[in-house]
DNA sequence: GATGAATGAGTCTTCATTCAT
DNA sequence: AATGAATGAAGACTCATTCAT
């Protein structure tokens, strides 16, 4: 019998991944000291390494936990019958995304741009991350195959290619609107639209 | 030993330039050390401080010096005339990232995910980038008008929103090739050209 | 470690000054390392700089701390009623410093001298130290005033040109001392006796 | 047959050691670089170490160049006969330190505070002082002989003690001049005048 | 003789992690 | 269980000095 009820123990370390969260988004990860952490939790050091044993597991779990919630959310609107058009689903998950940014010191675009770096040099974190966005890919390639049944796209339509396309344009919308900040969901739909409205070519 | 060429002096900085970059694809920014670079360099600390006066300062260059190249190719593909079609010019571009990349010991992908988590804690770095992507866009934008008035766009197609569009689907295709690694540039345009070729939603 | 007895922090901070004092003695406030200070203290540089947090402010305390001492007790002998005759009032504060110097590992005369040239490049130092030594003097000032008063001195001495070269005395002392070593507080007494019994010139 | 004349090795010489007393006066000795003072004179690297083997070397010159030309001075003043009594001896000395320190951006007395902490940890320039102090103390002790033949000390006076008070003097008008700035050296021999003219204790 | 680029040991400082209390 | 003081390896950067040109 634990010492600490689970929800106390869940809630603490909520409360610590709330504190890496902020500092990490300020200072990015590695500029972040576990100290930094650690203060703003409002815990002891000792307390922090009870719940996570390295910075790293840190890190991973930072990056790691609200990629996890996105994709339940993500995959819910792939799953939709008859399939969302091209132009509408981008613009929904673009929106899921920005929901989730909109959250209480909690910033997903820069979290997600902090990972991707930190995945470079961290296995683990790059094979999690792959696994995620491979998952992502395979149900828009799903879709694509509806799309193309259904008739929105050509017969000779090459779903892999269409997902690849619509999963570029979710995470360049990550990219652009971390960067420059001026990017909203209904901008991406409104260009894929305008797009697909257009000659063919 | 005396007054150096200009020549050798631009040597010398391309060589730090090429450790520093090798260092930092296989390490990320921080996790490099400035010793890292020296050895790699084969020059000593102080040299190596010479040419770049800090950290952050090489830092900088390695991720603003390709950004400088990069963007001047991708204006000259913006100003073709008449403009590529939408789904010729995202294969374009994309094949210009790819080019770039396959240079020695460069990766501008992973280059531009580590600079781009770099910019949120840098506002030098931060301006700097948003700078070219802003420039780029407005490129995007003047070619997406000119789609429109030949024709290959709707004549209420947003041509802001299209740039968008397609910006993102070209940031998305550096963090899709970094992290998953299978995507080519023809992949982007036969997706696009499907979702085009598809019945207006 | 839970947090530590306040009596145990002055300890290790005092244990901490004396390696600092014994050090800078030897080499100078600028030769002498951190790491000289570090292993001379039996401390790891973590704790020697969770007391001070960078060698300036090492370097601050180590001159500040016996000044504000010192001061205390130059200010207890001014008090006295009826003031020392000047002969006796020099060598009275000229043993002061000789005393403060006897101690272990502690030589008020060297601090002093390193102190001083410090000051010319850290401002904090010289405020403070002038703030000391301005404090000193206008003790002596009004010394002086009583010596006037009771006609140790004549009705028209001047007591701030008196209270300048007593204190002008009493730090010559202090150098002439650090540099020649062989003066001892009842030369100076024994000095200004002498040139005090001598005709007016 | 030197390839340079003696005249311009000289004028060299002097020109780095001007710029090495104004950096040492701004920055003290161990803050100021040999980049500094190869700056502020102007030469090169090389030019300044072909005229000062190391930058200890330099220190010594600087140091020691001002204190021997000091020193000729006031052993002509010592020298005067018949001697100066007391008072106008203190205010003459005090007034050749004030002199020199009057010269463009040198400053004696900051070159003294400087060079006394410095010889705590340079033997070579620890005994060159001494030997110019010991000396002018020497002096002081014939002036003290000739001051007592002439009465103007009584006849048990005693001489060494006396110079060790007037050494005192001087000394410490260097330090309180420096370090608290309105010190005249009247202020010094109206100081002493007054102690001299009040009761015998 | 003169130059100033290059060296590399050494400096101050930080910080992930541990463990005595 | 919790604390937070302590560790010490490693990091960024400097600078006295040399020597190829």
């Amino acid at each position: 019998m634990p010492r600490i009820s689970d929800e106390r123990r869940a809630a603490r370390r909520t409360q610590i991944l709330e504190a890496a969260w902020s500092c990490f988004q300020k200072d990015g990860l590695h500029a972040t000291s576990m100290d930094d952490i650690v203060r703003a939790s409002g815990l002891s050091a000792g307390a922090v390494y009870s719940y996570f044993a390295s910075k790293e597991e840190l890190i991973f779990a930072a990056v790691t936990t609200s990629l996890g919630a996105l994709s339940g959310l993500v995959a819910a609107v792939l799953e939709a019958t008859p399939p969302l058009p091209p132009d509408q689903l981008v613009r929904r998950i673009a929106a899921l995304v920005a929901e989730f940014t909109a959250r209480e010191s909690y910033d997903l675009r820069r979290i997600a741009l902090l990972g991707w770096a930190e995945a470079q040099r961290n296995e683990r974190l790059r094979e999690t991350m792959r696994g995620y966005y491979a998952g992502f890919r395979l149900g828009l390639t799903e879709t694509a195959v509806r799309w193309r049944d259904s008739g929105l796209l050509p017969p000779d339509a090459a779903p892999p290619a269409v997902a690849k396309l619509v999963l570029a344009t979710v995470l360049g919308f990550v990219v652009q609107s971390a960067l420059l900040g001026d990017v909203e969901p209904e901008d991406l739909g409104r260009g894929l639209a305008d797009l697909m409205a257009g000659d063919r070519p």
